[in-house]
DNA sequence: GGACAGTACATGCATGTGCATTCAATGCAA
DNA sequence: TTGCATTGAATGCACATGCATGTACTGTCC
């Protein structure tokens, strides 16, 4: 027959199951609203931010794809199509690197930090209205 | 130029990119382990665990699609195809409602419930390292 | 009863994703 | 130098997803 769960183990999948629904909720509205109004993706909203900070660190808005890998959340091969959507709509270029020739610098282009710029109020806004009041489960603790 | 985020906003983003890390983390692990050792996708593990939770509240281990459909993070379209997945596996059955002939009931079969108590230790284990103790683990390689 | 709006689920289609593979460039060793 | 394993990124392919639509059924209003 069907054991149950420890109390432990029901403590763990409550949280699971508390942030699969935050995360449901902003992801799809973050994807909704950014497509709708500004063409972007919610990932390609997060390659753009990264580029800016990127630029912000260094100094022309250059970042290596590898460098920015392991801050997106997907696999090689979707970064690597995600970046040809970006190069495609014209909000960055993709550069061979001088000194790895094996890799590709991006660069934001104008447009590419223009349509940011646009679109970031609208990304905090979601966010604030999705993950606003509660404090979620990715931070809490496990106790009862 | 590039307007900075009040604190607020930056303690938001913050949250949103933790949740992130978090789910990724988590969502690709069950996806790669359940899949590998038990042939079902994070959702399919998780529509055979409403289904079992169900059971153990109604009788006969049944549930209207439409009771299932708000629980589950997926489109209409996504939870309807997944039912026919796990029905063409022979873990549910479909079958028509009888007091409202639009609506389908479904049924966790014999090979249903063993397929999910055999995947239930599993999925409590990864959730247990990538929740639980582990911050930070990644789907990809850690890197070192 | 008949017409009609609404609900429950299925399906065509376009797209994004991951895995495996491929291609090019690098680093190292003999 | 040549040979070979490794790394960075692109691509073929299979598949899961969402949107829009289609189909079947229900309830209501006339």
């Amino acid at each position: 027959m069907a054991e149950l769960d420890s109390p432990a183990e029901a403590g763990l999948v409550a949280r699971w199951r508390e942030l699969l629904a935050r995360h449901a909720a902003s992801a799809c509205a973050l994807d909704r609203e950014l497509g709708e109004r500004f063409g972007l993706g919610m990932s390609e909203f997060e390659v753009l931010e990264r580029l800016v900070e990127g630029c912000a660190a260094g100094g022309g808005h250059a970042l290596r794809v590898s460098e920015l890998a392991p801050t997106v959340h997907l696999s090689q091969s979707a970064l690597s199509r995600l970046i040809a959507r970006l190069e495609k709509a014209g909000l960055v270029t993709r550069s061979m690197c001088e000194s790895d020739r094996r890799g590709i610098v991006l660069t934001l282009t104008e447009a590419g930090r223009e349509r940011y710029e646009q679109a970031r109020p609208l990304h905090r806004e979601v966010l604030a209205q999705t993950l606003g009041g509660g404090f979620g489960a990715a931070c809490e603790v496990p106790s009862d």
